[in-house]
DNA sequence: TTCTTTATTGCTAATGCTTCTCACTACCGA
DNA sequence: TCGGTAGTGAGAAGCATTAGCAATAAAGAA
């Protein structure tokens, strides 16, 4: 609806993407997920978005979602099968600890990828586009209650 | 419906499992993923288990899927977002290489699960349940063609 | 500024995988 | 033979995500 606006081509963090436009919403969503340091989901996103942007509907939300994944602004996350996270595209290689027991989700620096394109990848001549590592299990305070 | 069938305590795979009966629905089930060395879909198990029990639901192959995979006869992969795949648990580890352009699932084996328990997991207190990587990009052939 | 093109939005319906419900059946031990 | 209960089949329901479409607004040109 208000969509004043400056260009994606534009902005500083990402070459040139001609035809897309940076519109209010897509900027919001990029800002919520940017701000908040953590792991959200669409529906997180859109409740967040809705407080600035009342009129926003959940499409708009996912559909901006794949653009910047698309445009590598963000990172989609698979912690669980229900449904997917979403956190800013950092420079450094992380993964992620999900504890079962909290739902806690913790980070860990970790050359993996580097790792299995070197061990494996090259030997089987295979070009990596995407690693991601998933690990459950129980975390300090979990674990102690025994569950 | 016909469910001459022995108990799971009884079969040589699993200790006891008290309570859950070995129907021929479920065995049939589990011996489609154990003879096709692959990574079936609840779908393609469906299809073919329905050419041995035409009566056969697809409620009754999401169930056992889930019983199987928590008895741990099978394992459950994510590929992809869409739908789950699954395989015979197998003693030794190791993990998958997905191809973006013909669907090709490659297998390898590596320490992964071990290396990340030394050097992460343990600095963090934290206890592994389980470990799955998540590898997309593209084989020799599709990487070749361009694609 | 105004105009034109077309990306984007909001709304709603649809999709597709998976789970749930429920009545019925089959097994097990007493 | 009987009671308790795990398992089944069929269909409905759940839920995250996507698609369709008319209306709107961004970006560049005139």
């Amino acid at each position: 609806m208000s969509t004043n606006s400056k260009s994606l081509k534009s902005t500083r963090q990402e070459p040139g993407v001609s035809g897309l436009r940076m519109t209010n919403q897509r900027a919001l969503i990029l800002e919520i997920i940017r701000q908040r340091r953590g792991h959200l989901d669409a529906d997180e996103v859109y409740r967040q978005a809705r407080q600035k942007q009342p009129r926003l509907s959940l499409s708009t939300v996912y559909r901006n979602l794949q653009t910047l994944k698309k445009l590598g602004f963000i990172e989609e996350l698979h912690f669980n099968e229900e449904h997917h996270h979403y956190e800013i595209r950092l420079a450094t290689e992380h993964h992620h600890l999900a504890c079962l027991g909290c739902g806690r989700i913790i980070e860990f620096q970790y050359p993996l990828a580097r790792l299995i394109k070197r061990n494996v990848a090259e030997a089987k001549d295979f070009e990596v586009i995407d690693t991601e590592l998933r690990m459950t299990g129980y975390c300090t305070e979990c674990h102690q209650e025994g569950k």
